[in-house]
DNA sequence: CTCCATTTGTTAGGCAACTTGCTTATTGAA
DNA sequence: TTCAATAAGCAAGTTGCCTAACAAATGGAG
């Protein structure tokens, strides 16, 4: 009950709900008193013009609790705040001031409570926190490994100092798994349920979604394509790397190479203008790249064969490189996923980071009466 | 219930099903009489040894009803027969005979009606018959494409025939994704969740199981490795071809290399003796076989993160090769995956048959009540 | 403006599935 | 022989849902 109103973005009647829900009239009646008791549920008006008595509308107030969204990420951090629908209230960004896992908790942390007071959500009660870290989860959920691309080699625990500056749950996930849920949830990837999510930056990682679930793995190394044997060894990677500016490793070779009109490229925009223009060692470059990815989104292919491979990052979120790529792959395997383009490009995980938090606190709201 | 009986392999008690359900024990010994009536249950004695008194202990009888699995090989035909809870009764194969789907089928409901009227389970109602087919199931369940190791090369309906020759329903599967089931029930992956089983003989192919759920794809086309990129143009691939002589492709390949002494292999059996003997040309061929197997299960394991991988098949199921591609996956990926000897063989896809007949029998028994 | 088909809102009663709590029947061991 | 322990069976009570019936409101037909 509770679930169909969260889903639902504008008010519904009762007999909407029970038509929904397969549940009768009186039921749904007695579970939206209990709701409204709770004060997770609220009458907004009526609904007219069909014959017949008109219905009461309901649903979820913003004064009901509201979410919180941080995504942790090489080069920003963001902030989004929510009521427990997900609609968005408000929503904040900066770049990382420092490197390192203590420092980057610290600023968002501080980013996040700056964000919640200033906006109309400063009054009402913080229900979750979900946090999108870059590396990967331990098993208890709470400790990231391997975030090389904020210079965090230790293992750190993200979970306390939120737990502690804002005494609510909070939930973490991978950057790439939360994009995948995100691309899912209000990205391109809304009506399929197996598809994975290329992110092409300083590295390369994939978030995987098998029949609406994310594949984490023995060891929570699901999705690390960067090891895929035939680029496995070629080049420095840093793991699930889905660095905003992106492209790092490509422009250095790109500083490596000889040949450019003037300056090597400083950006991939730059770079990929220049290989549109025909420039030797750009299109070089770039069509090196189209095949690594192509090569990457063939094994996936050939493995798990999703409906869809959505390309995302600094250097993935590009539809020349996006094009290219769709068709080597196509001359790689005979059963090709289409290779589509992200409908969310950065704020991919924190949407997706939204999300999670959304289901969490369902979650608990519905152990109560009437969920 | 139901499902808690048909899950133990000796009589219980209601007490025990009471725990193990959570349900109270009033409920339970109502839910054994509906059982009872049914003729799906049926005391079997009474349990001593303890304190207090002794419980009555049931089990569902062999009478309730019988199971048949069928597995068509490239080169045998497979036929199992048991009762609900999939206690093997009967076990039958052949050669297969002549190529061909139409050809096949017949030969495979002939030998199972042979081996029904020749068990003691003649007179006890067939419930459900699982079929292991070698090839890619269409979206309806019934008919099988590119099943190109029993020669039939067009579409073909494989359930209709044992349908109308038995009178029961008649689920299919594929050949690998059964071994997979098949090594989860009761082979070497009793414990795992996510793992893999990858079948190399005339061609190789994986069966993939994510959280218990069997991999499927967009396309059906989970798991056809044979098309990963490093290798995916090198040969002539019978995608998931499980031939159960196996290994011709490598036996062709080694009778078309010099240097033999004498003839060259004709049997995978003679070729891995003869590089365990340090006969060069052997030698070559099987670390080239492990190198393209360990290249496999490295891409699984970037991909997947499996908790292990189960080799079989008529070359894959070899403890010289398992161990030397174990080898090579290990410097290929820094989170390798176990790979591990199938503890089924041969028998792989028929046991997994079992399951899924057991499983489908199942749901149907409990729709009635006191399921 | 009135009537009416139609749909919402509410109340009453009932049923299925499961509980808890109690009594009775056995059983092994002190 | 008695007792603690456990199984078996019975009698309410609880929960979560349903159907059936009716009262209240509404737009449109006449």
């Amino acid at each position: 009950m509770l679930g169909l109103l969260l889903e639902h973005e504008k008010p519904v009647t009762r007999p909407f709900l029970a038509a929904a829900s397969g549940l009768s009239r009186p039921t749904v009646f007695a579970a939206i008193q209990q709701l409204e008791k709770r004060g997770l549920v609220r009458a907004v008006g009526q609904q007219s013009g069909a014959p017949g008595r008109s219905a009461t509308l309901y649903e979820v107030p913003e004064e009901a609790g509201s979410l919180a969204a941080v995504d942790i990420g090489g080069s920003n951090l963001r902030v989004v705040l929510t009521d427990l629908r997900g609609t968005l209230v408000a929503e904040q960004h900066q770049p990382t001031a420092r490197p390192g896992g203590p420092a980057i908790v610290a600023q968002a942390t501080e980013l996040l409570r700056s964000t919640l007071l200033s906006s109309r959500l400063a009054a009402i009660p913080l229900h979750t926190i979900a946090v999108s870290v870059p590396g990967v989860l331990s098993h208890d959920g709470r400790t990231v490994s391997y975030a090389s691309n904020i210079d965090q080699f230790e293992p750190f625990d993200f979970h306390t100092p939120f737990a502690d500056a804002f005494h609510v749950p909070v939930v973490l996930d991978n950057n790439v798994n939360l994009a995948a849920m995100g691309e899912r949830w209000r990205g391109v990837a809304r009506e399929l349920s197996t598809f994975a999510v290329v992110a092409v930056g300083a590295g390369i990682g994939a978030g995987i979604v098998h029949e609406g679930r994310v594949m984490r793995g023995a060891h929570g190394a699901a999705g690390e394509v960067a090891f895929l044997p035939p680029f496995g060894k070629r080049r420095k990677v840093d793991a699930r790397a889905h660095d905003e500016a992106g492209g790092l490793s490509l422009l250095h070779d790109a500083r490596s190479r000889p040949g450019w009109a003037g300056e090597p490229p400083t950006t991939v925009e730059d770079l990929f203008r220049r290989a549109a223009a025909g420039e030797k060692p750009a299109v070089a470059l770039v069509e090196e790249e189209c095949a690594r990815i192509a090569s990457v989104v063939a094994s996936i292919g050939a493995i798990i064969d999703p409906e869809a491979v959505v390309l995302t990052g600094g250097v993935g979120d590009n539809d020349q490189l996006i094009a290219r790529a769709a068709h080597l792959t196509e001359a790689m395997i005979p059963f090709p996923p289409s290779v589509i383009r992200s409908g969310l490009g950065d704020r991919a995980s924190v949407i997706g980071a939204v999300y999670l938090a959304a289901q969490s606190a369902r979650l608990e709201l519905m152990e109560g009466p009437a969920g």
